[in-house]
DNA sequence: CGGGTGGTTGATACTTATCAATGGCTGTGG
DNA sequence: CCACAGCCATTGATAAGTATCAACCACCCG
């Protein structure tokens, strides 16, 4: 009766390297200005030091501000309460460190109650669950600027797996000193728990999708989020993006498998909606690739 | 490309009139039993009066001692906190008014931002998202006890749609006391981040079940969850509970079409894994059902 | 050069949806 | 109290959507 069919979920650990190119050409409408909030300025990702650790708080606080943090701007409201003077110097001393890992590597493992909160500074990352049989499904993608989850933020938690799909740059903070940071800033607080509602929206939606929708509306949906969510980021160039997606991640995202989602992309392609080529991605017909995805 | 397959969401806005037989055999091994945390002391539903408002807090804080609220026990922490001698009369006074609604009548509209926060007291609920072209995901089951969302504590948040499956009893608080009320006894926060997690680790299985299960383990899963809610609240009675839902319900919680859900459950029934008559579910071969539902 | 990964494509199988017909049950109204 | 109208569940036949399998090519990367 329960015919369960594992799919292969080896788990590699070569390094991988990305040659996007992102031309400068002009744009009629870009998806970023179709929004409304949008902040375009092009981003500055001065490196940071790799697999360092920087003991100094004010340090790798300022160290934030090359982090495009858009949908939890954590770094920048602790950045701006310091820079606002209303910062006891030893008062709310964050420890944190910064590392640098290759594409693959595995960021939290599922069984790790980690005392520290990791945000994506630069790349992709996936945070993912996976069956004992290999089946995977993928929770939401990681941007620069993401905390792995808001939820863990106040209490450690787990059960995903975070993992690099480009190489990545995180900061770790130690949740401790986070957490009686924010208790002693409520205005943070009450931006968390902004933060924390958007998540929530968007794992509806991620249900809605992966219960109610065809496979080419999920995958028309993944590529139009990601899009909104790259603009809002100021990482769109015209409608043209950065894409380090493999098919399998599409896959593992919209619950299909890679050879499905192969197919879909390939007939977007034929049609005119999108081209991806050499990592990149770029709309070609939005009207229509919205429709696709039945988007608002 | 898109296929848009739309299923029938007409609003029904009949009453139903649940007659449960609940006998009171004994059991082996019941499934709240084989839990590690069970309480099972028997359900005293006493009868909130029913379109009511009381603005006496004390009154209204103490009438959810009949609310047996496990997942997040907030009532049962603002009674505490009042029977503890901590509660400063006048302090914190949580307005809040009690309803009593037939079955599928709508507790809260998807559009509608409300400044109240609803607890389920009595009955079954359901929270989900309805497309224009009527499907339909259901998010979750809400039981007695359930906060509507921990997420729209803090702010007025929606999108979902909340409606009765059974006659339902329900509490709203207003947000902005239970805020004031909250922030003001820590201790109660950190229980509602403890609450948070628990729902995020919920809605991460809705998706893995969603996007990577069969509709059998789906469906067998289902079931598995909502005995183990239920035997955390007393409502098992061995391995038997009320089960009011209808194959509908099923469906739109497991992304499947009823006729599927009738023929899934048929086989179940057949093969000797559970037995559903008027209403109420009995597990008969637990073992098998757990391994349908490739649990744990 | 060779091996591993990733993407494409076609043939086929399986799971689930759709359609349709039936019967039971419930609540409703004459 | 009975008849009727809706809903609900069941079942079978068929269709659609995705998965599976397999083969192939195109890359990188070492």
């Amino acid at each position: 009766m329960v015919s369960l069919t594992a799919q292969t979920a080896g788990k590699r650990q070569n390094r991988e390297e990305l040659e996007i190119a992102r031309p400068d050409f002009p744009t009629e409408h870009s998806i970023a200005e179709s929004r409304s909030v949008v902040s375009r300025q092009p981003i500055d990702h001065t490196g940071l030091p790799s697999h360092s650790v920087e003991p100094d708080p004010t340090q790798c606080l300022f160290s934030c501000s090359t982090c495009p943090a858009y949908e939890l701007n954590l770094c920048l409201g602790v950045r701006q309460k310091i820079a606002g003077t209303n910062w006891l110097p030893g008062e709310s001393s964050i420890t944190s460190t910064a590392h640098t890992i290759p594409a693959r590597r595995t960021i939290c493992h599922p069984k790790e109650w980690s005392e520290f909160v990791p945000i994506i500074c630069q790349g992709w990352a996936v945070s993912s669950i996976t069956l004992p049989d290999g089946r995977r499904q993928i929770l939401t993608f990681l941007l620069p600027g993401d905390l792995v989850s808001t939820a863990c933020l106040l209490e450690p938690m787990s059960g995903r797996t975070v993992e690099a799909v480009t190489e990545v740059t995180y900061r770790k903070f130690k949740r401790r000193d986070l957490k009686t940071f924010l208790f002693k800033h409520p205005e943070l607080l009450e931006k968390l728990s902004k933060t924390w509602i958007e998540e929530r929206t968007q794992s509806d939606q991620l249900a809605l999708d992966l219960g109610r929708r065809t496979a080419d509306e999920r995958i028309a949906r993944l590529i139009l989020s990601l899009a909104e969510r790259l603009a809002k980021r100021g990482m769109m160039n015209g409608y043209t993006m950065e894409f380090p997606l493999r098919q399998r991640h599409v896959a593992d995202a919209t619950g299909l498998t890679p050879v499905h989602v192969s197919k879909v992309l390939g007939e977007f392609q034929r049609a005119g909606l999108m081209e991806i080529s050499s990592r990149s991605l770029t709309v070609i017909n939005e009207t229509e690739l919205r429709r696709a995805a039945d988007w608002r």
